[in-house]
DNA sequence: CATAGTTATGAGTAGAATTCATTAATAATA
DNA sequence: TATTATTAATGAATTCTACTCATAACTATG
């Protein structure tokens, strides 16, 4: 009766709290997943969840069914390791090129457990600028590149990983703090604190203030903390992932505000050749790193 | 693509040695286990069975998914006993009536770990001899009766356990030792040893030697050693399920014969009102049941 | 009060899992 | 050695069920 579709859409869920949202991240339509809830709750003669207004809550018995999951889920995972281990398909390598620098946040972790899952991979980030990342993928500079692009190219599979938004960031007395929306012609006079990289690979400038004629001063920064220090005391305005700046703005350290009025988004994909993307460890790195980053990184939307 | 249904059919693999007697395990055609099988392999691209002639073997692949089955369906039998305690339905008694003596060796573990898992359920063995048994869970005497009895009744459920065989027990140095099957005849001047219950409740006397007119002395005895005791001290012949002698027979304390050409076979049912068949711990009871008596008695075969 | 966002539900469909029918292979029996 | 009985594998047909679609009912928000 229970199978293990349902674990999913269960830690969906109660990762989302929407069934909506839910159906999005187990790529199905909220129908279904209303379906599935349903044919659990009568089975089960409990109710699973609860509607709380808009978005809805997990019952206890709900709750239990998640805690299921996560045990389940990871044995499974676990098991299929331990399956690529028997079949001797654990050895290679695995070089990351990183277009996103925020990504580093939330890619640490998920490393340093592929380190321990896959011990005999070759684990590491390609760092310098690289034009034409996915070029590195066919000249064997790198395994895998982390990054926004997704054209077709042959031999070249792109994995989608997540649509996320870019808010602009201002220190909390900003003379701009009273604007909800932040528009091109707002930052004509302002320093953009960035990243070390070529505009064309500045979402804000390439996408909004460029297309509108507008040319700001640049001021670059290697980290993020580092890039946030100089926002806070007021060098500038920077443009950042809303997930990669939730701390800060929950301390009231910075301030976010949207960017254009439908907002500036972004999509992230991992992309591999097309022999790199049936190795077993290629696919354990991207269902660890879908799933944790679906877990943190909050107001993330799913892909395709 | 691992589906629950998978891990099932692996355990039963594992426990049976062959896709057909698995198959009949989890009430599906040999077919049907194969296909799973070979999408299996090809999924994990490893050998999951390997054929040794008539049966077959699990690959260190297979073992790892049973090992994983093993855990992933536990975790999930108890998630489902916790919902049952959520949702309240997890007081009651169970009230066991017991037609066959010698399941008393596969019971009292189960029971022992039913006592765990079900702390508020009055677990109890209702004692003495029942012409009608069933008629004992319409009377409210007995909540479960553990025997042969299949025949339609309104209100009443009966949920097929095994079918198992009925062996003649002899000393090792019985005259009937050279005979590979026993027929009635060859009990006309035997002692029968016997569990101290009516006649027409021992298949033997009932389905082959009454009919063949054959009228054995008979002496009981109340425990299934006891009984094997006086076999082999050459007080007489016993017939008892061959899941209850196997260990005796191995160590050559006692020695088994077919009955009969096809041999004498029996079928054991679980049978409730139908009330409490939906309960949940009468649920977790019989999935408990089958699964003990599947993974550690031999050559017992699934019914219907 | 309209609108954009939810969730729930019944009917129809597409896809996958199972059965059926058959072949090939292996072991037991004569 | 031939024969019979089992067992597993495979392709085609069928059955079933999980999903999508279309729609209704409902809730917040401006």
């Amino acid at each position: 009766m229970l199978e293990l579709r349902h674990l999913r859409t269960l830690t969906a869920l109660h990762e989302t709290g929407s069934v909506s949202r839910a159906a999005k991240r187990v790529h199905l339509t909220q129908s279904a997943l209303s379906h599935q809830i349903k044919v659990l709750q009568s089975h089960y003669g409990l109710p699973i969840i609860q509607r709380r207004g808009q978005s809805i809550e997990l019952t206890e018995a709900g709750k239990r069914l998640v805690a299921l999951s996560g045990k389940v889920l990871e044995e499974i995972q676990t098991a299929e390791r331990d399956l690529a281990r028997i079949s001797q398909q654990t050895s290679g390598s695995l070089r990351i090129a990183l277009e996103c620098h925020t990504c580093f946040d939330w890619l640490m972790p998920i490393m340093d457990a592929f380190r321990q899952h896959w011990p005999e991979v070759e684990l590491d980030l390609v760092s310098g600028f690289h034009s034409d990342p996915i070029k590195l993928l066919e000249e064997g500079g790198a395994d895998v590149v982390i990054g926004s692009e997704c054209q077709r190219r042959r031999g070249i599979v792109h994995h989608p990983l997540f649509r996320f938004e870019i808010l602009a960031v201002l220190a909390p007395e900003h003379t701009l703090r009273g604007k909800r929306i932040l528009q091109a012609a707002d930052f004509a006079d302002v320093t953009l604190i960035t990243y070390p990289v070529p505009e064309e690979r500045i979402d804000l400038i390439r996408k909004v203030l460029r297309p509108a004629g507008i040319h700001p001063q640049r001021r670059t920064a290697e980290l993020t903390v580092a890039i946030l220090q100089l926002v806070a005391s007021h060098r500038g305005i920077a443009a950042l992932p809303s997930w990669g700046i939730k701390s800060y703005v929950d301390h009231d350290y910075v301030i976010a505000r949207r960017i254009g009025a439908s907002g500036l988004w972004s999509d992230l994909y991992v992309s591999t050749l097309k022999e790199t993307a049936s190795r077993p460890y290629l696919r354990d790195f991207l269902m660890t790193a879908k799933n944790a980053c679906f877990a943190t990184l909050e107001g993330i939307i799913p892909l395709a």
